[in-house]
RNA sequence: GGGGAAGUAGAUCAGUUGGUUAGAUCGCCAUCUUGACAUGGUGGAGGCCAAGGGUUCGAGUCCCUUCUUCCCCA
């Protein structure tokens, strides 16, 4: 590209321009995807399958975008690297969507049939399910689409037959009539974490039981009244001294006069209420273990739909809010309502739809989870699975430890069918990984599957091998599993990674995953939870629209800090928007003077500026590369962009444009061009998985690049760190910024141009005498001179110390005596105030003798400064005074 | 009740083997269109790092207690 292109490069960095161009060309170039019979280290990952009709929000956004770093990153490091991707069909989820669509039509379910339905579902699949996958695409997301995954594909829904026939026949997976959490809305049993506990406000009733002999009474207190009318006994702790003599005897239930007795268990906490609880065997979740322990009968007093049944006697077919109502009236009505309290107590509620939910005994199928925690303890405990933060660890293991039953049966059509069938004929019950033609035991063709899908989370526990085409020996899944990082949010530990952990470890005998990277939320800009309802959320397409994917990622990456939430505030993409131009800015300059350019080695004689930013950028190539290995892509983030705006373009830039003007002959400018290719061109690629858009619409540009900037190598250190140089560039910035400083105070005219003399003596840093042009050129010196420290100082002139240099500055006319008094008596001030802080450090044995050499060597250094500069004060203010 | 996170400039947040002279971004003040960039440059103001104790030569960083906010689990 010639000099006159390139200089009508846009001064503004349009990201629409570039970035579906870009795309195209990465996913046409083949470049996202992973050979499985390529040589060399393997780096796999597979994606937390975004709900199928789910639309790309900025959960999605972080979640996507930290994968997406990752995987660039370890593909330019030289990885086979394969990101898979695929979406979750969401049983519940999804069921409900098109329910409510159905509903416009004034139809259910139920009038269509579960085909007729199942039709529509997938039909509306086809027509919405690709949304969240193209959104991806839009972010940057470099995923290997050639291995896109549905988890009710053919290859998924056979890794899921897999699993449950063999869990079924080691006897790991059974059926039962057992409390189960039922969503009255969803018309479904759920699984215990699928249900959320919010503080909800209540009444504690105190209700009188009366004593079968006698005329005596027992109260106690419920927090739910209604469900009295399947009272099977009353309970006391045994170790209550207050009814320890009524254990035994019976009472009669109001309302249904019905005697049930009292009996003890050790679950009754003497300090609730009045020490005596109602027993519910039906209908709560404790008072069934306790309906278990003490052989109670089961009265279903409520049914699926959320109603009293005819167990309910004169309040069937109640709702359950309104026979509470109705209870509580007749008991009061009845005399046997002692009192009600305020109650405040946690309630259980759906997941997915928010309702109330009731523990209901029903027929489920469970999985036996006991068995297969244990191994999934120890690969996290062993190390051979570590989270990250750490800290996650204790909350998966917590889990796992205290591990229940996993209730897979769900009332829905949509998902997984349960692959068990019953034989009408003989009653025979059949697991089979193939649809049964006969009845194996008595040869009847009289079939009937069970109607009841599986828990949408059964199928995503097999997503890491099911997606590389287990129970295939596939070579992917030879090749790519186990795969490298899982990443995600901490609100689907339990839900889906400890899962993968049992599920890997039982089915492929290895573990799904090495690192767990957990992220935050992404909140809005005040602090609250983004939610439909509050309509607070921030659609991270129109972010796109507006700043670009770059700067979309860019935000999400800078806020992360390992594990915690993150803000989303609009003025933190509008910083990542000028980041992004800031860089392409940088690279116009470059180009504009690479024109006659091409790469090759650095030149044999670098000078102070160039070793200084050599020796920085290799820091940062260090910086970078360590922090992503530990997964603190948000360090990584900032380490490159304080590196590039600061170091490279406000200093560096500045620095070498003599040179690159020809100003020093064209050696020099060669020597400029080789070190500012070097510099960039590595940025780029260490900015690169961070901003992919960005850097490859400037690699394009770069003389003599390659294809694309994702398959360049990763940048690493070639032992060009200079600490001379760096001290020696230091030190000089000191001075500059000293200047500067006096010249803004000063209210100096950028563009007019000072004399300044330093005074140094011989004994300072040959390269930091060799290059004081650098303060001419960037601190507007015209001319300069270097006294030795002995010599006379000009007594109209401004004076500042910086690293040690006394700096006059000759602006006899700005020179005010009064006001140069006060202000360097200030830094007076403040210099002895730190001396007097070293000074302690150094008069303290302790220091000496214990801290490190360096750190003490440091300190002598810092004092032996402070004191010169001092000295240099103190002189400056004693001619003054005369 | 158990576990965890957070409390640092006006706002939002960094700060990981304890060595700091506590940083960034936005905002604020001043100034400048100097041949990459005003989505910019330069300079500046602004912090007893929640409180109290402890360990240490040295603590924003480790330990304990208290207060406040949030999350998970029971």
């Amino acid at each position: 590209m010639g000099k006159e292109a390139l200089r009508q490069l846009p001064s503004v960095y349009d990201p629409h321009e570039v970035e579906g161009n870009i795309y195209a060309f990465w996913e046409k170039g083949g470049f996202f995807h992973g050979d499985v019979s390529a040589p060399g280290e393997v780096f796999t990952v597979v994606i937390p399958p975004p709900n199928v009709t789910g639309e790309l929000h900025m959960g999605h956004a972080l979640n996507n975008t930290l994968q997406d770093i990752l995987v660039r990153w370890r593909r330019m490091q030289g990885y086979v690297t394969s990101w898979i991707p695929g979406t979750d069909h969401a049983g519940i989820a999804t069921q409900i969507k098109v329910e409510a669509d159905l509903r416009k039509e004034g139809l259910t379910r139920h009038d269509l049939g579960r085909e007729e339905f199942l039709k529509r579902v997938w039909e509306w699949k086809e027509k919405y399910g690709g949304r969240i996958i193209h959104q991806l695409r839009r972010l940057g997301a470099s995923c290997d689409w050639e291995r896109e995954r549905f988890t009710l594909d053919e290859g998924c829904s056979r890794a899921v037959r897999e699993v449950f026939v063999d869990l079924y026949n080691k006897g790991l997976i059974y059926q039962g009539d057992y409390i189960t959490n039922w969503c009255c809305e969803c018309n479904t049993a759920l699984s215990d974490i699928e249900v959320e506990h919010n503080d909800v406000e209540g009444k504690l009733y105190h209700i009188k039981y009366p004593m079968v002999e006698g005329d005596g009474w027992i109260v106690v207190a419920t927090t739910r009244p209604e469900t009295m009318l399947g009272d099977t006994a009353v309970a006391v702790n045994p170790d209550d001294e207050r009814y320890r003599h009524l254990v035994g005897e019976q009472v009669i239930l109001p309302l249904m006069d019905r005697p049930i007795p009292i009996i003890a268990d050790d679950f009754v906490d003497p300090e609730f209420g009045t020490g005596m609880v109602k027993v519910t065997p039906a209908h709560d979740p404790n008072d069934f273990d306790m309906g278990q322990r003490h052989g109670l009968d089961q009265i279903k007093v409520i049914g699926p739909d959320g109603k009293m049944t005819e167990e309910a006697g004169p309040y069937a077919g109640l709702a359950v809010l309104e026979c509470r109502r109705r209870v509580v009236e007749d008991l009061d009505k009845a005399g046997l309502l002692l009192k009600v309290e305020d109650h405040l107590h946690a309630v259980g509620h759906c997941y997915r739809c928010h309702s109330m939910v009731e523990p209901l005994v029903s027929r489920q199928w469970f999985v036996k989870m006991k068995p297969l925690a244990g191994p999934a303890i120890a690969a996290v405990v062993d190390g051979r699975i570590r989270f990250v933060p750490e800290r996650f660890t204790k909350t998966y293991l917590n889990w796992m430890e205290n591990i229940r039953d996993w209730c897979i049966s769900r009332q829905l059509w949509w998902g997984h069918r349960i692959p068990v069938w019953y034989c009408q004929s003989c009653g025979e019950t059949i697991a089979a990984k193939e649809d049964p033609e006969e009845c194996p035991k008595c040869g009847s063709r009289d079939l009937v599957q069970d109607p009841d899908v599986l828990d949408t989370w059964f199928s995503s526990a097999l997503w890491p091998f099911s997606t590389l085409g287990w129970p295939e020996e596939t070579p992917e899944l030879a090749r790519f599993y186990p795969t490298s990082v899982l990443v995600t949010g901490f609100d689907i530990i339990f839900f889906w990674v400890a899962r993968m952990i049992l599920m890997g470890l039982e089915f492929m005998g290895d573990i799904p995953f090495h690192h767990v990277i957990i992220h935050g939320l992404v909140r809005a800009a005040d602090g609250r939870k983004m939610s439909k309802s509050l309509g607070n959320g921030v659609d991270p397409l129109e972010v796109v629209d507006e700043y670009g994917a770059d700067a979309l990622r860019y935000t999400l990456t800078t806020g992360v800090a390992p594990g915690n939430d993150l803000r989303y505030q609009p003025e933190k993409v509008e910083a990542s928007r000028n980041f992004a131009n800031k860089v392409w800015n940088a690279a116009r300059f470059a180009l504009m003077n690479l024109d006659d350019f091409l790469p090759g080695e650095l030149p044999a004689e670098l000078t102070l500026a160039d070793r200084w930013i050599l020796s920085r950028y290799e820091r940062v190539v260090a910086e970078v590369t360590r922090q992503l290995e530990r997964f603190d892509l948000g360090e990584a983030a900032r380490a490159l962009y304080d590196f590039i705006w600061s170091e490279l373009c406000d200093w560096y830039i500045e620095l070498v444009k003599p040179r690159l003007y020809g100003k020093e002959g064209e050696k020099a400018r060669k020597g400029a061009q080789a070190v500012l290719y070097h510099v960039l061109a590595g940025s780029l690629k260490l900015l690169h998985p961070f901003m992919p858009f960005l850097t490859e619409a400037i690699w394009q540009y770069l003389p003599g690049a390659s294809q694309t900037i994702m398959l360049e190598s990763w940048p690493v250190p070639e032992g060009l760190e200079d600490a001379e140089g760096e001290a020696a560039m230091a030190a000089i910035m000191e001075v500059i910024r000293a200047i500067r400083n006096i010249r803004g105070e000063k209210n100096v005219p950028p563009g007019k141009k000072i004399s300044a003399i330093l005074f140094m003596d011989a004994g300072e840093s040959p390269l930091i005498r060799e290059n004081l042009a650098y303060v001419q050129l960037l601190a507007g010196v015209e001319s300069l001179e270097q006294r030795p420290k002995a010599a006379a100082r000009p007594s109209k002139a401004i004076a500042a110390v910086a690293a040690g240099i006394e700096i006059y500055l000759p602006l006899a006319d700005l020179v005010d005596l009064e006001e140069e008094k006060r202000r360097l008596g200030k830094e007076l001030d403040q210099a002895r105030e730190e001396l007097a802080r070293s000074q302690g450090k150094l008069a303290n044995e302790n220091f000496i003798s214990k801290a490190p050499p360096a750190v003490v060597e440091k300190e002598r250094a810092r004092y032996s400064e402070l004191q010169q500069k001092i000295e240099a004060l103190t002189a400056r203010l004693a001619e003054i005074e005369e």
